[in-house]
RNA sequence: GGCGGGAUAGCUCAGCCGGUAGAGCAGAGGCCUGAAAAGCCUUGUGUCCCCAGUUCGAUUCUGGGUCCUGCCA
């Protein structure tokens, strides 16, 4: 088992900061569990840490592609797992620290087997959308993989795409390749979550979106569209990005995007700490209020006898 | 000043020929197995601007008021 630490929280909870003091406490590097900090030149919109930060600790998995390329979860699990076990042959507990929850869940618990590299049958299933509409795609998946059928909305088109494409491309059905799947974790996890009480936390949000207007959000947002890039590619369908899109197209106001953008976050935090809910954690903390030294030691002694060959010494 | 348009849920607005009202967004709660900063589910009683009139009954019609707003001056 290799002892990791994760460090989740909804956003603007935290989480770089403690990384990156944990991170020289215990002289190791940050993978990030982001799924919009692995874009190239989305920088200030993403708040990904600055470029001071990523000098002084080793940071992996941020700006690692385009914006007009995809990243997804399985992809996640290839690299953070090709990481997390180099650092540990060197005798480093490895930080992994993001919002992206479905990343840190897969990381741990595994996906099914199954790698979809061909897009084909995906645009397929869109041509199909268009023509004949979502709820024939519906039908499809309830005579093809029924057990899917009854968990997933008749409306959610991502989710039905997704179970027939998986239908289509391995012959075998969603739910049943779930049901085969193992659940064997190489990883021995302490898993930190930073929370804070919502009026709190929507009002830190709130104060990063105008922080980053100020920090030449907008600016960046022209310099990637400069670059070739456009409000089509996938990374520029974030939030803190998109809600700009009617500034720079339509000339809405700058203020009405800047609140939207504002209330894209604290919906999207919110439905973090949902997820959450349902994850069991070794330690729960408030950012600024948690005191480094005692995670430290609590860490210490969570992995005590698991601790690799050498990384005693090497945590002193 | 003249001629219009409007006043309905926190916000933007629907409400056909009169029977006390709904959508989207927000808010709240929840779901989540390769798009996850995505996608989806549940949740809507509010002086229908005010006053009078017509009517069995008016948010809906008529008259008067108040306040917004567009064009012309």
């Amino acid at each position: 088992m290799i002892p990791v630490i994760i460090i989740e929280g909804p956003t603007a909870s935290g989480k770089t900061a403690l990384a990156m003091q944990l991170a020289k406490l215990f002289k190791t590097e940050i993978i990030s569990a982001d799924s919009r900090q692995v874009y190239k030149y989305l920088d200030i919109g993403t708040a990904k840490p600055t470029n001071e930060e990523l000098c002084d600790v080793k940071h992996h998995l941020i700006s690692i592609i385009n914006p007009d390329e995809t990243f997804n979860a399985g992809m996640f699990c290839d690299n953070a797992m090709d990481i997390i076990k180099e650092l540990s042959s060197k005798g480093k507990i490895p930080i992994v620290c993001g919002g992206t929850g479905l990343y840190i869940k897969a990381l741990l618990e595994g996906l099914f087997e199954c790698v979809i590299t061909d897009k084909s049958t995906r645009l397929q299933l869109e041509t199909e959308y268009n023509d004949k509409g979502l709820s024939s795609l519906y039908e499809e998946l309830k005579s093809v993989d029924p057990e899917s059928a009854l968990s997933i909305s008749y409306n959610d088109k991502q989710r039905i795409q997704r179970a027939l494409e998986v239908y289509r491309v391995t012959g075998t059905t969603l739910s049943q390749h779930w049901r085969s799947q193992g659940r064997k974790s190489e990883l021995k996890p302490f898993r930190i979550l930073l929370f804070e009480e919502r009026a709190v936390l929507y009002n830190r949000i709130d104060n990063r979106i105008v922080n980053m207007l100020d920090a030449g959000l907008l600016t960046e947002i022209e310099n990637i569209m400069t670059m070739g890039y456009s409000w089509s590619s996938p990374g520029l369908n974030s939030v803190g990005y998109k809600e700009y899109v009617s500034y720079f197209e339509d000339n809405t106001l700058l203020h009405e995007c800047t609140s939207k953008a504002q209330q894209h976050s604290r919906n999207y935090a919110k439905r973090q700490v949902t997820w959450y809910n349902k994850c069991t954690f070794n330690l729960t903390e408030r950012y600024p209020a948690i005191s480094i030294c005692i995670v430290g030691d609590r860490i210490k002694s969570y992995f005590d006898s698991k601790m690799p060959e050498g990384l005693n010494e090497n945590s002193r």
